[in-house]
RNA sequence: GUGGAUGUAGCUCAAUGGCAGAGCGCCGCACUGUGGCUGCGGAUGUUGCGGGUUCGAGACCCGUCUUCCACCCCA
């Protein structure tokens, strides 16, 4: 009995018609990442255990941990910690500011739902030693101009500063310890709304004055500007805060400088990501429609790099979702043409017409073009049919009137439009030199 | 990982425990030199998989996988 043929739970096959989706994706995001200066970095999927273990908390159990003979590995759960142990790695080989981007998979042992599989390829963005706002404007900057590369419209790149929430959870009277809890119930707020968010704090201990006050905070709305300066009044008192504000105000700026289209991104205090290691601006890009939570997601995190060297090592970045991208783009219709590689497509007209036929589809190849030809001479419907199922532009066609004048039926299948052609003028006419 | 849904034709979905169906798509013909429009005709199938209950299971029970939702987390 052979093996039983299934994937395993929460993997997936990508046959070829998935991968043209997936590395149109890739070669996007790499290009926009390349023109900003970012170089390219490939790490192991495989680590050893120590190296990624003892980071995570309460998701220590998603970790696939392996053995081979007595070496303890791991799968990378994600490529931040690669990037952090490279970081420690080489410090004669790379230089800071250092602009790097990575793509591949990493692993999660989590029950999967849409979007969200044990097996996904991130394209990871990261900017290593530079502490200044204007790291992560450029992040952000790439995130806004590779999305719009990719199709995509209706998205927003929410921005907010970790600091503004711990600095309102301290304006607010909400102690420490359940600040986290407060993070969790802010961001959620696009998904259970104001009510939602309401009850889970007041179900967490946070005082009905308190939470009235953080709901007020984070439904604030609106211009980047206003907003900027409702959350500075917010937050005045708190020196922390009133700096991060001070930042955020910053990296907006940059924004314009870096001439980013304002439509794509909007101060958003409710956005609180759960990651505990962000130190700073963090963000996000969602859209509305079709529904999958994050397209990506990211921010500052200075302390996180550092833990190899043991030093701080400001760093800022993030990481693009390929399936979630794929997911999203399928649904919305975005990414490269349907129409195969294929440019001619000749038919045969009748057995004692197919050298004639295979001649001209010899020439178009010999010049450059894509070309099949039908394969026995069917009825010319069958043949054009095939050719506009395949979604081939153009069709051509050689019988006996064409073959006494010297020309050749150019069938544009796109538009139902054709016309005679020259035979030696047919190249030409099929989009050739 | 916890709780809950889900799976029937290529697709979207029907079918009191009693002969597996519809629409769309697909194929053929009308159309012997032209795909899309129209008409007529045809085939859709291991009902996810494996067990069990029953005279009889697409339906009920158990297991498993898939997809999805909530929790958790996040790409």
């Amino acid at each position: 009995m052979p093996a039983k043929a299934q994937t395993y739970k929460g993997m997936k096959d990508y046959l070829p018609g998935d991968m043209r989706l997936r590395q149109y994706i890739i070669s996007t995001l790499t290009a926009v990442a390349t023109r900003y200066g970012f170089e390219p970095m490939q790490t192991p999927i495989v680590e050893y255990e120590d190296t990624i273990a003892g980071k995570l908390g309460d998701d220590e159990k998603l970790i696939y941990r392996l053995q081979y003979g007595d070496d303890r590995l791991a799968l990378r759960y994600d490529q931040t910690v690669s990037l952090a142990r490279v970081i420690a790695q080489y410090p004669n080989e790379i230089t800071l500011p250092f602009r790097r981007w990575a793509v591949g998979p990493s692993y999660r042992g989590e029950r999967q739902q849409r979007g969200r599989f044990r097996e996904f390829y991130q394209f990871d963005l990261d900017t290593v030693g530079a502490g200044g706002p204007l790291a992560d404007a450029e992040i952000i900057a790439v995130i806004s101009e590779a999305l719009q590369a990719l199709g995509f419209r209706g998205f927003r790149v929410l921005l907010n500063n970790r600091e503004i929430l711990s600095a309102l959870a301290r304006v607010v009277g909400v102690d420490e310890a359940a600040a986290g809890g407060v993070y969790r119930a802010i961001d959620k707020f696009d998904k259970i709304g104001a009510q939602g968010v309401r009850e889970q704090l007041l179900q967490g201990g946070i005082a009905a004055e308190a939470a009235e006050e953080i709901i007020r905070f984070t439904q604030l709305d609106g211009p980047t500007a206003e907003v900027l300066e409702a959350v500075a009044a917010q937050l005045g008192s708190d020196a922390r805060g009133a700096a991060a504000v001070q930042e955020l105000r910053a990296v907006v700026g940059y924004l314009q400088d870096l001439g980013i289209d304002p439509a794509t991104y909007d101060v958003a205090p409710r956005l609180a990501r759960g990651l505990s290691y962000y130190t700073g601006t963090v963000f996000e890009a969602v859209i509305e429609q079709p529904p999958i939570g994050s397209l990506l997601g990211g921010g500052r995190y200075d302390n996180l790099i550092g833990t190899f060297a043991d030093r701080a090592v400001p760093t800022v970045g993030t990481a693009f979702g390929i399936e979630r991208l794929q997911i999203v783009m399928t649904e919305l219709g975005l990414g490269p043409q349907s129409q195969g590689a294929v440019t001619a497509y000749v038919t045969i007209f009748s057995a004692e017409l197919a050298g004639e036929a295979l001649r001209l589809a010899s020439e178009l190849r010999r010049a450059g073009i894509a070309t099949i030809t039908a394969l026995a001479p069917d009825k010319l419907g069958k043949q054009l049919k095939e050719a506009a199922v395949k979604t081939i532009p153009f069709a051509l066609i050689v019988g006996p009137d064409e073959l006494a004048k010297g020309e050749v039926v150019v069938r544009d299948l796109r538009s139902g439009e054709q016309r005679n052609v020259r035979r030696e003028a047919v190249v030409g006419a099929v989009g050739g030199t």
